[in-house]
RNA sequence: GCCGGGGUGGCGGAAUCGGCAGACGCUACGGACUUAAAAUCCGUUGGGCGCAAGCCCGUGCGGGUUCAAGUCCCGCCCCCGGCACCA
């Protein structure tokens, strides 16, 4: 049995598991993190991608970028602003389908039961969230507006369907977007991807290719992911030519970023599915070859054709020639696979002078090389650089330089009506189509008649029907086709018989738009009150992963420019500012996964060691920008800091003042902190704050005025601990009410500083002066020094360098 | 191959308008408390030499600039991420 002293001390013991749920509490009845309505306050929107409520629960990279904008969230409440930090469920997915058919439950089910689960995981953090904005992209009140998006493209010819290859996935069944095949392999399983011919729905994602790179210049995002989006769009400017073919009415257009070197064309390649060579088959004297050719690069999947690329094969079109315009020369005209239709014309001018591709093609089949731009050495490889080559052997573009040449030899195209400038991308447009049942229909219905004609906006959501089995079927059909009573309707146009449109949409549709959903989630007029949009638009500030540059991120801009060419919206960028968090791995430094066994779930380390150390720890971990291990030793250093800062009480002494000791580390402290938390750097952050409760504890006490100041430092980051701790101080009011501290930059600079001493560079003493103290005064107290003596002594000063407040080197010989 | 980021103690990481490298935390070791252990507290913890004062070496490698280089310049090596025959 415990004393009743024993009893009382546990009682004054940090326990997070009692004051835990109880601000939890308390903050859900107050609503104390309720967004106001009150649109005169300077507004912050603080998001965090929604995450996808899985079977498997959260595990500790969750809360990571959660308790960054949180902290960012909780700062900005003190400093004024009214703060919009929200909260939903990406929760249409493969996943929960894939669970449903397995265990014979419906998705719907699924996904409610694992939506309960991470919202009850992620309310026993303590975030700062709105719940009351709550999304769920599987809500029809949700996706009637994600469908109503999709009519206003269609409307706007940015919808459309398509014949197509696609990237097929065998083993999800179902089509991929280009964006979600990494290394020729489904993005989800891994399984390789197949290319099939499916009639799929498309959105014209290349119409806005051009504003997507150029409007970057108007957001404050992170390098890497302005990088990586002009990568993937991949935009490249050079100029189309047409090139005749002898003895027939046939042009060969191809597209060049290198128009200037024109005359060193010596050949043409195209690629092996190229039209034309169905077209002119009659003309081609080595058919059986070239279809035999054909034949084998069509078995070869993308994948391998760019993973085999080494070594360069192809045949040529015999009986073929096609005609340099620049040089009026006949070249010859070959197949090969290095040539992709899928990027330009699928037709190219090859300059083996200058491309190492056509280069290394030219030497394996023994085609003329020749030099057009001077600099290198064309018989023993490539020469590329377009910065300093002058043109050679070009006629009219000869002495010119590369720049002036491609400009001039455009001009010469146009007006001779061979060629035009031309812009290619590399972003391709997005395929729409998902053949599987848990996600949005596509909202459209075909009649024999009309076409493809929208369900009329006041029908809106297509539901999605019941069904007892939503297999997905090895033909690539939706399993929606096979619900003949639900594809079985009238057309909304003729009022004759039509048929749904049975492919539902894509993950990435919900996710595009939900941002906007928050600033009026119950909305059931439009997707948004224009009112709440204009207020709280553009988000300030989305931390997300880098996995989802080229996907997510990319979608919703698109989404976004179109609804703000339609008027919806009134900014042309969603997001102000764009920052990214690194993994965090395993103790084994592996990605965690389930399959490694190294995964750790926060509800463990809530359980053993309390919300606040695991939030702290988060912070505290590492380079927030960077993948780092977990450490359970790292956590408890964490939960230790809390039980030392949580003992600052009992030597806490009245005063409201900052003591002198500690006045400059507090003002210093103040700003580091505050400017940290806005760059990402928590790690330091929260470094300072533990270096400062050092530094109290050398002191031996705190007064009133100081443990406000570090509670209110510590509560973004450590919400319950602190505001226990105010509460049991006795302190006025609550500390998620009070104001950000300020710090007086005159005060961050202490009165008298150690600064080293140097003797030729090396350290050989320390010295304390004031900031405003001469080097003669330097020199004064470093001879004092002993060992400084022992170092000069004998030998005549050369220099001396006094840099006030930071070093004394003195220069002897 | 191209683009981006990075190499600092036993570990995670600090410090880049050039100014005492290793803040803060972890680990390990030693000590106090305890019958004992855990917890907690105190001390040590880059390597080497020295009884000590102190000295030498040290931020991927090789050069250089400077009173002074983790930080700047030149030439390499390695790791991570993205793209990859994109004409």
């Amino acid at each position: 049995m415990e004393s009743v002293e024993e009893v009382a001390a546990m009682e004054n013991r940090y326990n997070p598991h009692e004051i835990e749920p109880k601000w939890q509490g308390f903050w859900e009845r107050e609503g104390t993190f309720r967004t106001s309505d009150d649109y005169t306050k300077p507004k912050f929107y603080a998001l965090i991608e929604f995450p996808y409520p899985s079977g498997e629960g959260l595990h500790v990279g969750h809360p990571r970028p959660y308790t960054a904008l949180d902290i960012v969230a909780r700062k900005r409440r003190m400093e004024g602003y009214n703060v919009l930090y929200p909260i939903g469920w990406d929760a249409f997915g493969l996943p929960t389908e894939n669970f449903a058919i397995k265990h014979k439950v419906h998705p719907r089910e699924v996904t409610e039961r694992n939506i309960a689960r991470f919202k009850q995981q992620l309310k026993s953090l303590g975030f700062s969230f709105d719940w009351s904005r709550e999304v769920d992209t599987t809500d029809p009140n949700y996706f009637k507006w994600t469908q109503w998006i999709f009519l206003k493209l269609f409307e706007h010819g940015l919808a459309y369907k398509h014949e197509m290859p696609i990237n097929w996935c065998p083993s999800c069944k179902i089509g991929l977007a280009n964006e979600e095949v990494v290394n020729g392999g489904c993005e989800r399983c891994g399984a390789e991807v197949e290319t099939r011919i499916k009639n799929q729905w498309m959105l014209r994602i290349t119409a806005y290719a051009d504003r997507l790179i150029d409007d970057l210049e108007l957001v404050d995002f992170i390098d890497r992911v302005k990088v990586q989006q002009r990568n993937w769009i991949g935009r490249s400017e050079g100029a189309e030519i047409d090139f005749d073919v002898v003895d027939t009415d046939h042009k060969l257009r191809v597209f060049t970023t290198r128009p200037d070197t024109l005359f060193g064309a010596t050949y043409m390649v195209i690629s092996p599915e190229h039209p034309m060579i169905d077209e002119l088959k009659d003309r081609i004297e080595n058919l059986s070859d070239v279809m035999e050719y054909r034949e084998k690069a069509k078995k070869k999947s993308e994948f391998e054709r760019a993973a085999l690329a080494k070594d360069k094969t192809g045949v040529e079109l015999k009986g073929l020639k096609a005609i340099n315009p620049a040089t009026g020369q006949e070249i010859p005209i070959w197949i090969s696979d290095y040539v992709l239709m899928t990027y330009g014309t699928g037709a190219i001018m090859a300059v083996p002078g200058h491309d190492e591709r056509d280069w290394e093609f030219a030497k394996k089949f023994g085609l003329p090389i020749v030099e057009v731009v001077a600099g290198g050495d064309v018989e023993k490889e490539a020469y590329t650089d377009t910065e300093s080559g002058i043109l050679v052997n070009s006629g009219f573009l000869d002495g010119l330089e590369v720049a002036d040449a491609k400009k001039k030899v455009t001009n010469w195209l146009e007006e001779q009506g061979l060629g035009r400038s031309k812009v290619n991308y590399k972003l391709r447009d997005w395929v729409f189509s998902r053949q599987r049942y848990w996600g949005e229909p596509i909202p459209l219905i075909h009649c024999e008649k009309c076409g493809w004609v929208p369900v009329p906006e006041e029908q809106l959501p297509v539901l999605l029907p019941d069904v007892e089995n939503y297999e997905p079927t090895d033909t690539g059909e939706s399993p929606l086709a096979n619900i003949r009573e639900w594809v079985e309707t009238t057309c909304p146009k003729c009022g004759g018989p039509g048929e749904r449109e049975t492919d539902t949409m894509p993950q990435w549709a919900g996710s595009s738009w939900y941002f906007l959903r928050y600033t009026d989630p119950h909305n059931d007029e439009a997707l948004a009150r224009k009112e709440n949009l204009d207020y709280w638009l553009p988000v300030d500030w989305y931390n997300g992963g880098m996995e989802h540059t080229t996907l997510h991120l990319l979608y919703s801009r698109f989404w976004h420019k179109f609804l703000y060419d339609i008027g919806v919206v009134s900014h042309p960028e969603p997001y102000k500012k764009r920052t990214s968090h690194g993994m965090i791995l395993g103790e084994n430094n592996e990605k965690m996964s389930k399959s490694r066994g190294n995964v750790v779930n926060p509800d463990d380390i809530v359980n053993q060691y309390g919300a606040d150390t695991l939030r702290l720890y988060e912070m505290f971990i590492g380079d927030f920008e960077k993948a780092v291990p977990w450490s359970e030793d790292g956590v408890r250093g964490c939960r230790r800091f809390l039980d030392r800062f949580w003992k600052l009480q009992e030597i806490a002494v009245p005063g409201d003042e900052y003591s002198k000791e500690l006045e400059t580390k507090f003002h210093r402290t103040i700003k580091k902190i505050s400017e940290d938390y806005e760059n990402l750097k928590f790690n330091t952050a929260i470094a300072a704050m533990m270096a400062l409760v050092n530094d109290i504890n050398d002191v031996g006490q705190i007064t009133h005025g100081e443990l406000k100041t570090l509670l209110i430092l510590l509560n973004p980051v450590a919400p319950h601990i602190t505001e226990e701790m105010w509460v049991r101080m006795g302190f006025p009011g609550y500390v998620h009410a009070h104001t950000w501290p300020k710090w007086d930059p005159e005060k961050t600079v202490e009165d008298t500083v150690a600064i080293a001493v140097q003797v030729n560079g090396k350290v050989r003493g320390e010295i304390t002066v004031s900031l405003t103290d001469t080097v003669e005064k330097a020199r004064e107290l470093a001879m004092a020094n002993d060992n400084i003596v022992r170092f000069t002594e004998g030998k005549t000063i050369v220099k001396e360098i006094y840099v006030p407040g930071k070093i004394y080197n003195i220069v002897v010989k």
